[in-house]
This record gives structure tokens, sequence and C-alpha cells, in this order.
DNA sequence: AGTACAATGACAACATGCTGACATAATGAA
DNA sequence: TTCATTATGTCAGCATGTTGTCATTGTACT
């Protein structure tokens, strides 16, 4: 009943959850400045590192989300000014996500935060232990996300 | 710029919001026959797991959460009979949260629908990584908790 | 005792996620 | 080509989290 792994386990998945409240409080406060917010910066990120653009469909496919939370905020940081939607060749309903010249610059600001946030908070974490954590999450990622 | 180390870090924080969302689907669909829905079995557990009965903002610090939250919580399942407020001899107006009998029930009803999953989503992951991942987990949640 | 500070309940506004439903466009198979 | 299936945009409703504010209660210090 009360196996050692069962215990394990489910401290994990609370850990997990607690972890994912702070992570995102962290995130919101690193980019208040920017005029940002985590799923804004969880969208940008996901544009940003894509280079041909992405549409709607495909950032909710990326970041794991629905595609009609992610239109709501694109939706939004469009009329930000931070992403245009550009016709589609492939699609004629479905438009091409890219970041402005402003969603560039706060992109780049965004990076210049982070940097010395992801600095901090891993120096004294051996490299190795990150790793094994993270392939130990995507496992569990694998397994979830049928 | 791109050190090793903070795509890694970057990589497990996406990964945690990742896996976070898939956990809670996996315990939505889980509770779903028993009512139940994530934040509910989340308050259900960590009452269930304190013999004297928790105040509101006491089962919000144990799950990190604001007090409001759980507050909002804690109404619709008391009208929904799962749980009861008690007179607290040391408040005159923070009452303690018990489970009734039929939160007990529901909770008993949690553990052996929680149990297979548990099996079933461990049974190949050796003990020793899942210790190392939640400690590595709680270093960080120490770091940004405070 | 008195007084400042912290904790609590209650209410509101808001951000973000989900699902469901519907119409239309794209795709693939016969 | 035609037709069934899938993908997409859009709108709506709901669950859950946050923060802010205010009045009231508890606590601790002088």
């Amino acid at each position: 009943m009360h196996s050692p792994k069962r215990i394990l386990f489910l401290d994990l998945v609370l850990s997990i959850f607690r972890l994912n409240g702070l992570l995102i409080a962290e995130g919101d406060a690193l980019t208040e400045k920017l005029g940002l917010t985590h799923a804004r910066w969880k969208v940008i990120g996901a544009i940003a590192l894509s280079n041909a653009g992405l549409t709607v469909p495909g950032v909710a496919r990326v970041l794991g989300q629905s595609r009609q939370a992610v239109q709501r905020i694109t939706d939004v940081m469009v009329e930000d000014g931070l992403l245009v939607y550009q016709r589609n060749p492939k699609h004629k309903r479905s438009v091409l996500i890219t970041l402005t010249e402003e969603g560039n610059h706060v992109y780049n600001m965004l990076r210049e935060q982070q940097d010395p946030w992801v600095m901090e908070n891993t120096q004294e974490i051996p490299i190795e232990e990150l790793d094994q954590a993270l392939r130990l999450i995507r496992r569990l990622i694998k397994k979830f996300d049928k």
C-alpha cells in the first residue's frame, strides 16, 4: 500500500505542481518590466525558435496546449504589436505568426533578463544532475503524452 | 550565450510546464468518476494527511497557493458534502476543515485509483532515478520559495 | 492596557487554462 | 471527382490560479 515508490512518486507529482507555480511566478517577475507574462513569453519563445514562422495550432502543439488558449494570447499580442499574422502559402485560412521588430526586441530583452537568472540558479548545480532530471521528466512526458 | 547549461535549464523549465499540464490532465481523468478535479484532490489530500484538521490558510501554505484560491475550492466542497468547517478552539474566525464521512470515502476511492496508476507509470523506472529527480526539484523549490 | 502589525474572511477583477460546438477549409481515399 | 475525415478559426462557458482591497480578529511588544 504505502510502498516507498508510491510515496516517492506522489511526492514527485506534488513537487512538480509546486515548482510549476514557483517558476510561473519567477517568470512573471522576471519579465514584468517588459510587459510580458509567462503565457506570453512561452509563445514568444516558441515563435522565436522557429525560423519559418508557426501557425496558431503549431504553437499549441509545441507548447502542448489547446489551440484556443494560444489563439487568445496571440490575438492580444498582435494587437499589442509584438506579433504579426502573415499569409500562409500552404494554407488559405491558417496564417503564420512572426515576430514584429518590437517583438524581436522584446525577445532579446527577455534573453538579457533570462541569462543572469539561469546563471544564478544553476551555478552550484552540476550539469549532470540537470541532465538526469530532465531525462526523467521527458520520460514521464512521453508516457503521458499520447 | 548559448551555453549548454542555459539550454538545458530552459529545456527543464519548459518540460516542467509540460509535465505539469499532463499530470493535471491525468489526475482529472483518474478522478473524474469520483466527481473530483485536480484542484479538489489536492485539497482533499492535504486535509487527509493532517490529523487535527487544517484551516484554509493552512491548506494554502501546504499547497503553496493563495488562501483565496483554496477558500473558493473548500467552500464548494463543503456545499458538496465532502468537507465540514468546524469550530477552531484556537481562533474565533478561522475554522478547521475536516473530511466528512463521504469525504473520507472519496479519499479512499481516490487511493484505490491512484495506486494502480502509480504502479503502471513507475514500474520500469528505478527508484534511485525518481529519488534523484525529486531531490533536484526540491532544491529548485527551496531556491524559488522565499 | 494599549497599540502597531500580522492573519483571516470576503469580495472583485483579471489571466490563463480547458472543453464543447459550429462553420468552413484542407486532405486523403474510393 | 466525390465524399468522409481532419484541421482550423471562432465563440462561449467554466475551473482555477493570481493580485488587490477592506473590515475584523489575533498576536506581540512596550
